[in-house]
DNA sequence: CTGAAAGCGCTTACAG
DNA sequence: CTGAAAGCGCTTACAG
């Protein structure tokens, strides 16, 4: 017969050095029968799963997922990639789709790749979560393009959010960044504007800047606005092209200003005042994304990014997929932003 | 004797189910020796690791970490717990662990805590990341309290990050908000302002920023300064107490606003242009942090933050303390950032 | 330098 | 409803 009493783990009663065997004795069941009151879904007597919860409680026990997940051959672990933590929509993203898998029972991890080393070392945080035997993927990093995934797609489900998704083995859930930009167009060339500057940055630089803009720049066309398409490969410069707008705004040449983020909209603001440019009187300026805390302080004309929206689809297909990896035929959605009013942007007072 | 020409992993040639026996092999040595290279660090024959390392790039295998962990005992995955996502300080951090991480050689994965959920439901991210059997824990968020990690302390080493730790268990690398609040205090104070306003978010919103305005307002006073310490506790509302400091100034009772963070700054900013108030003319104003995009071109006077050595410094002590439990003695680090001059900062024009 | 074998801590048919 | 046992894919003494 067993002993009775509480069995130590050999860690000498840490936490993490007792095993499924010490809750087993202390319950007085076997093994399995304490798999399956912690797996939760098969029959077990209630007085039985009584002694177990007693005993998984009185230890501390905190399952050792490497050995479950072996012997499961699976994993409710999500893998998110995520590009880069320091730009706020990410940052946004990453705190969304938390939220959104905790609802969905589903265990995110996420993993950053170091995109200051070399080419190899870019897919290090991808090989981690394979090498974790995830039961899903969750891409919203450039850094790891389809080709680098398509080895792996029909042993686990993947999911590209937030960023465009063209290949046909990939779900995609991502903003609409060319209604995007014919929605704050639109604004402005309703208000009445007939000439306007639009900083437009190059593809490589951010994907969805560069649609954004030119996005912009075609529906302003469309509508018979001049353009004065301001294109910029600086990275990380985002004051890029400001004097360019200052002089075109000082000469009467334009009465408005579209930049395709907001924090290339507030880094122009200073300039325009050194300037002596008056906005909106002098000059409207739209910015996009919406999501910068404290942009609705400086009152900018924006459109909100819809990353609630995004990050909720995107771990829903996550978890249908997980559930049954045919329940969904892959597709490429696209979420449209929402306007938001500013004191940036008003008609212009004059017409150039 | 084994079949020759690449024998396939059961899932048909998908690299996640071709396994170390597969490697094995087609490089016709044992698994143990397979295991010896993918090790790095013992004695392989060099025509051997060559045989190996042709099987390992061919199939594609990806080691299964799970097993490998288990087998092992150990890990060199290190586990984050970040607080909140979209706070751009914790962002940059998440950023800059990373990098420290895979230059030290460690595996980073992060978890977030929900903190929309119960109670319960906080501390599902820790359980995740113990789970995992991680080799060792940062965390840099005040949600999972010291409380809860001592059962494990003696089980992986903790270092908390970011964040003012206190229990003499857990090695601790943070800002020094005492001595960052008085960096500001002086160049305020030196600057020439006698009646100064501070923003003092209440210590329950937010420990960092608590303690930078304590400090900002008990180093003016001891600077001979008069301070109007105006206390918010709404949560998540920047721009709380922004009519009191309009006021303030517009009655000539203060020269200067001292903000305890650049979001709350650069909110005040639009109130104050509203009032007819100019910066720094008519008013004063410095924020902190100093890692927003865009504040340079706004032209914030305020203090940067030092992330990197931070996190830095974090990351090499979790680094020695995985290679030896025993190398470092427990401390708790702080470290003071640097004041950067902004346009927003200048002596007052008059006395008031 | 290399291999056979035990074992890591779980899950899951398979019996009962 | 419950247990004995096989097996998940690795690592690591132990021999040689």
């Amino acid at each position: 017969m067993t002993e009775l009493g509480p069995p130590k783990g050999r860690n000498g009663g840490s936490p993490l050095g007792v095993r499924m065997d010490d809750v087993a004795q202390l319950a007085q069941v076997s093994r399995a029968t304490v798999s399956r009151v912690l797996m939760g879904n098969v029959s077990v007597s209630a007085k039985t799963q009584e002694k177990v919860n007693r005993a998984l409680r009185e230890l501390g026990y905190v399952p050792n997922m490497m050995a479950s997940g072996l012997a499961a051959r699976s994993s409710d672990l999500v893998g998110l990639l995520l590009r880069d933590p320091r730009n706020p929509a990410y940052g946004l993203l990453h705190s969304e789709i938390q939220n959104e898998a905790s609802r969905a029972g589903l265990q995110l991890i996420t993993v950053v790749p170091t995109v200051t080393r070399g080419a190899e070392e870019e897919l290090a945080g991808l090989r981690r979560l394979l090498g974790l035997r995830v039961g899903g993927l969750m891409v919203s990093t450039g850094v790891i393009k389809a080709h680098d995934l398509e080895p792996f797609l029909d042993s686990v489900p993947v999911v590209s959010v937030g960023r465009v998704e063209e290949h046909p083995g990939i779900y995609g859930v991502s903003y609409d960044e060319d209604t995007n930009g014919a929605i704050l167009a639109d604004r402005v060339a309703t208000a009445g504007h007939r000439s306007v500057a639009v900083v437009v940055p190059v593809f490589s630089l951010s994907t969805a800047e560069n649609r954004r803009g030119l996005a912009m720049a075609a529906h302003l066309r469309a509508r018979g606005v001049e353009v004065h398409q301001l294109d910029t490969d600086l990275f990380g410069d985002s004051v890029d092209r400001c004097e360019d707008i200052v002089r075109l705004a000082s000469e009467g040449r334009i009465t408005a200003a579209m930049f395709p983020s907001d924090t290339r909209a507030i880094s122009f603001m200073p300039y325009a005042s050194e300037a002596g440019l008056r906005i909106p009187e002098d000059l409207s300026i739209t910015g996009c994304d919406g999501i910068l805390m404290g942009s609705e302080q400086i009152g900018i004309a924006t459109l909100r990014i819809p990353v609630h929206e995004v990050a909720a689809r995107g771990t829903t297909v996550m978890a249908d997929l997980m559930r049954d990896r045919g329940s969904a035929t892959i597709r490429h959605e696209r979420f449209a932003g929402v306007f938001v009013p500013g004191r940036t942007l008003a008609s212009p007072a004059r017409v150039p």
